[in-house]
DNA sequence: TAAATCTATTAGTATTACAATTGAGCAGGT
DNA sequence: ACCTGCTCAATTGTAATACTAATAGATTTA
């Protein structure tokens, strides 16, 4: 379900390494982890390796080390959620479907107020890129370059936005999602069933109406949602 | 307007001094920073600490390492934006208006969801935690209980949502922000002010009423944001 | 009993050496 | 003149080692 980030190097290999596993729940928060020398060793690392995953996991909020004592998980509630490794641990972790519900939330809280956001405060070149992105969809003519296509419509209404917060949220969670929510819904027959919703979103923010706007994104992001859902009993079913 | 996480350690310092460095603009995206071995020398540390210095910063996106071509500092769009200490930075550094308009946006959009998502899903403790931050705050008799016990009833809230990204999300602006949103409209007169709308979130959530939670936290941060505004201009003013 | 102190353990920092990667230039062939 | 491939050197990556600093817990002392 998610791309794994390509790791050349050895603190990155160690990083995942003990990253899924605290996320993963096989280190449960609490829990005392070796002292350096010894994990590093376990690890087949030098403990400069391990140190330098071990800081990175720290920022993460996913551990705190202290002298003496020694380096323990830290409670889920201080974990960075947002991040892009930790998301992407949970999503390889977990018994998917709630852990996925929870993205969809955030992405039908976030997705319909940026649409209204942008058609406040577009442009004409982040709308040109809108449009562009529009027709793509419009043109394609197999379900890769319309997947691509759809991915940039949402880009560009991010983007139109002007608030980076919002489309660094954005790319966060579709980014976990991975193509979940661009594919899953539509097989190879029908996929370009929600180019209406797509217009509609386009057309309210070209002419600057952000309650319109708010709500095509809403029903786009409903339907889709309801797609999901379709799809998921079809296959609990098979 | 921001709280300097407190840094024992060297390399935390090496980390902030960067991060600041590189988000704060003195740093160009695309720029070459000095070899490790140089740019240890410069800062008065080990190699060893300044490079999990820069593992860290690289795992927020800022820069990239890589080997014989040195360490660059990325693209903004490739930055964490959304990390705790990025969002710091860019308080610290930044003519502040604007940001904290996208902050506030952030805010206004997550808020609203979050008390419809708690009013469809909450269970009776968290409740239970929501109606006694209500009662702190009506308690209050002075202003630093009164930011305490309303900070604690948007946990509340975010709590009973019973999505951990929301509650992370709101957590991060919300420290970015700083105390700002808590306190910055209200005089030590009129501290009580929104009161009656917190009541009425309160109210809705412990009815199960979805949309009317919605609508009474979309008039308060609403209403927050006026007063906010007016300070500004206040301030400006003086 | 309580307060001060010592001690052993663990993370933090520094230093040094070497390995791996790779851009750039050079050599050789066509 | 142009491509191909080789070598070289610069820079990050990894390792090993030694020492420093903080502190939990035992020990001593008032």
């Amino acid at each position: 379900m998610v791309k794994a980030i390509a790791v050349r190097n050895l603190h990155g290999q160690v990083i995942q390494e003990l990253g899924r596993q605290i996320v993963g729940g096989e280190l449960r928060p609490g829990e005392l982890l070796p002292r350096e020398e010894l994990l590093a060793e376990r690890m087949i690392v030098s403990r400069t390796a391990l140190r330098e995953a071990m800081k990175v996991l720290s920022a993460k909020g996913l551990i705190e080390a202290r002298q003496r004592t020694g380096t323990r998980v830290r409670e889920k509630k201080y974990w960075n959620q947002l991040d892009a490794d930790v998301l992407a641990w949970r999503c390889a972790s977990m018994p998917t479907n709630d852990f996925v519900d929870k993205l969809v939330e955030m992405r039908e809280t976030i997705e319909p107020a940026a649409a209204a956001a942008a058609a406040r405060r577009r442009d004409d070149t982040q709308l040109a890129a809108l449009e562009a992105a529009y027709r793509a969809m419009e043109a394609a003519e197999e379900l890769d370059a319309w997947a691509e296509a759809d991915l940039a419509f949402h880009e560009a209404v991010l983007n139109a936005t002007n608030n980076e917060l919002m489309a660094s949220l954005f790319s966060v969670i579709e980014t976990a999602l991975g193509t979940y929510f661009l594919l899953s819904a539509r097989t190879a027959a029908n996929f370009k069933y929600s180019l209406p919703h797509h217009f509609a979103v386009y057309e309210a923010i070209r002419r600057r109406q952000p309650e319109a706007a708010r709500r095509a994104m809403l029903r786009m992001v409903d339907d889709s949602r309801t797609n999901i859902r379709r799809r998921r009993r079809t296959k609990k079913a098979s």
